[in-house]
DNA sequence: ACAAGTAGTTCGGTAAATGATACTAGGTAT
DNA sequence: ATACCTAGTATCATTTACCGAACTACTTGT
């Protein structure tokens, strides 16, 4: 039994893997603007009060994220059209990150999120 | 310059690391229900229509999802009550999926999240 | 005796995300 | 001269998610 691989390319035009359900899925993408790990954090705390310094982000963030991570982020989230950064020529250097147009609309889907999950983890916990 | 590594621990009550931000963000949350690259797709065609054999699924995933991959998140969406997974005692076997009552109320989570998408990228598109 | 069908499990591997730690630049304060 | 401040980089390690391929159990059909 070494060869008996079904190969089963019904409904499969294009050899290239992940290619059509990758991109098919809307809330894939979402995912990939706002899923990493501390994105809808870094938002909610930039949307709270605009502007806010790289500082004061990672000390919101309790200094439990690192300075590398939350460089990542924070690109990524600039890269998306999320926010926006604006960088002083001044020393000690001082950087300001808000939310742009575009990262307000996120505001009102996050808290639709949290909504949900109020109501799915009591309705969770008065299951037990 | 060796042990100048700066310990800021204010803010920080207890030393174990993440336990306040990793359960405070209930959009973290979320993600870890239908964060994984299959769930919502999976939800939507369970919830397309229903009830939902394995099989079926992975040929709707267009047979790029592994058996072991499919099974793991399935798995979870049933151990986090979104879906109910029902087995016949019959050979060759036969496993039902349905959405929970708990599962149908992602479903206008997952529009929104849709609809935001559509929003974001055609606005995306029209900036360049 | 053997293959087919379904819903898996098991093993091994890889890539991406994140973490820990140390280091940097340029100006100001001591 | 040296230390401090901010907003990073650079390097390496670890964790997690997911993939590929093979194997399994049980029963019916040939």
């Amino acid at each position: 039994m070494k060869n008996n691989t079904i190969i089963d390319n019904e409904g499969i035009e294009n050899p290239e893997k992940l290619n059509l359900k990758e991109n098919n899925c809307a809330v894939t993408n979402v995912f990939k603007v706002i899923g990493g790990k501390w994105k809808v954090l870094l938002v909610n705390a930039i949307y709270n009060d605009c502007p806010k310094r790289f500082g004061e982000l990672k000390r919101e963030m309790e200094n439990v994220i690192t300075q590398a991570t939350l460089t990542t982020q924070l690109r990524e989230l600039e890269r998306d059209g999320i926010i926006c950064r604006k960088a002083y020529a001044e020393s000690p250097p001082r950087v300001e990150y808000k939310l742009s147009e575009l990262g307000k609309t996120l505001i009102p889907v996050i808290r639709s999120l949290e909504t949900w999950w109020d109501a799915y983890s009591k309705c969770v916990s008065e299951q037990k």
